[in-house]
DNA sequence: AAACGTCGACCCGCTATGTG
DNA sequence: CACATAGCGGGTCGACGTTT
């Protein structure tokens, strides 16, 4: 129901294994940097303003347009984990293929040490990269707009064409940022892909990668209640509850708001489903509503 | 259908770390 | 030593499963 640009998915589809890559191709110093610092100085002049935030969204103000490619995974999380105790999905994942060492070895001892740049070394390995995790070489594979479905837990996610794709794919990233600087970010594999805390982990920081470097984006913003929305929620509920039922409640309140403009806020305001307000709520509820207060909320309004 | 509980995802912004 | 970079804690929201 809700409105969202679908992304066109790029022709030439990089994923996973057929990625042919000469192997020592000789790696001009210029681009053989680090991938967990590809940093370095191919800035292109440009002002460094939104570089110390993730410059929330909203561009760099001056010129361009904001602009953002919202992509929303073909399959929910759930029906992309797969199920190893169901004989289906054991069959599909035994005759799975796997990416190869170009990626790192997995069957290769780790690097000695723990893994660096992460205050959670326990749950990655340390693994030595292989070509394709560290050569710049292949323009075609840097993208203005990376494809990523987030990790699931499981080695590999059910696709939905039936078939399978290893998640190690998934652990580079290659991306051409928005000055135009071809980036590598290697992301340590989970040392058990079914840790569901290794894989939020691993979540959290490709999104951020893909985030702070891309104009992808993977939902739209969450856009927290406003003042008009509360003091409406609190008109209408009677102890906590719904005057009229949640039913009406909810058809009630975005007939009301949703696409509405409201002075200090930035767009409009969005459609708020049954889920969300019955959330609102539960967690305002003894403590605002039930009292006939407004929800008073820690700090910062700044851009809502 | 409503209430309740759980969990994951995204963003902000702090801050450790690297770099020239 | 100033400054840029990127991980991640914390705040919020919302999806979804289970119970009432």
């Amino acid at each position: 129901m809700r409105k969202v640009i679908q992304l066109v998915t790029h022709p030439e589809d990089d994923t996973d294994s057929e990625i042919e890559l000469l192997p020592s191709k000789s790696l001009t110093k210029k681009f053989a940097r680090p991938a967990s610092k590809p940093n370095m100085k191919l800035i292109v002049a440009h002002h460094a303003d939104d570089s110390m935030f993730d410059a929330g969204d909203e561009e760099d103000s001056d010129n361009e347009q904001p602009k953002f490619s919202l992509v929303t995974p073909a399959m929910k999380r759930n029906q992309r984990i797969l199920d190893p105790s169901k004989p289906e999905h054991a069959a599909l994942i035994a005759s799975a293929t796997k990416v190869g060492t170009e990626y790192y070895d997995s069957d290769a001892q780790d690097v000695p040490g723990d893994v660096k740049d992460t205050s959670k070394p326990d749950l990655f390995r340390n693994v030595a990269w292989g070509s394709y995790a560290t050569s710049y070489d292949n323009e075609a594979e840097f993208v203005k707009e990376p494809e990523f479905t987030q990790f699931v837990p499981g080695r590999f996610e059910l696709l939905p064409d039936g078939t399978l794709r290893d998640q190690k794919s998934k652990l580079i990233i290659k991306l051409l940022d928005k000055a135009g600087r071809k980036r590598i970010f290697a992301n340590p594999p989970p040392r058990d892909w079914a840790s569901q805390e290794a894989i939020t982990a691993l979540n959290k920081r490709t999104v951020q990668q893909i985030r702070r470097n891309t104009n992808v984006r993977f939902r739209e913003v969450v856009r927290a209640y406003v003042p008009e929305e509360r003091r409406w929620i609190l008109e209408n509920l009677s102890s906590g509850k719904p005057t009229q039922g949640w039913k009406t409640f909810v058809e009630d309140f975005n007939k009301r708001f949703e696409g509405m403009k409201i002075a200090g806020a930035i767009g409009t305001r969005p459609y708020r489903s049954h889920s969300s307000l019955t959330k609102e709520v539960e967690r305002f509820g003894a403590d605002f509503y039930v009292k006939g207060l407004m929800p008073v909320t820690a700090r910062k309004g700044k851009k809502e």
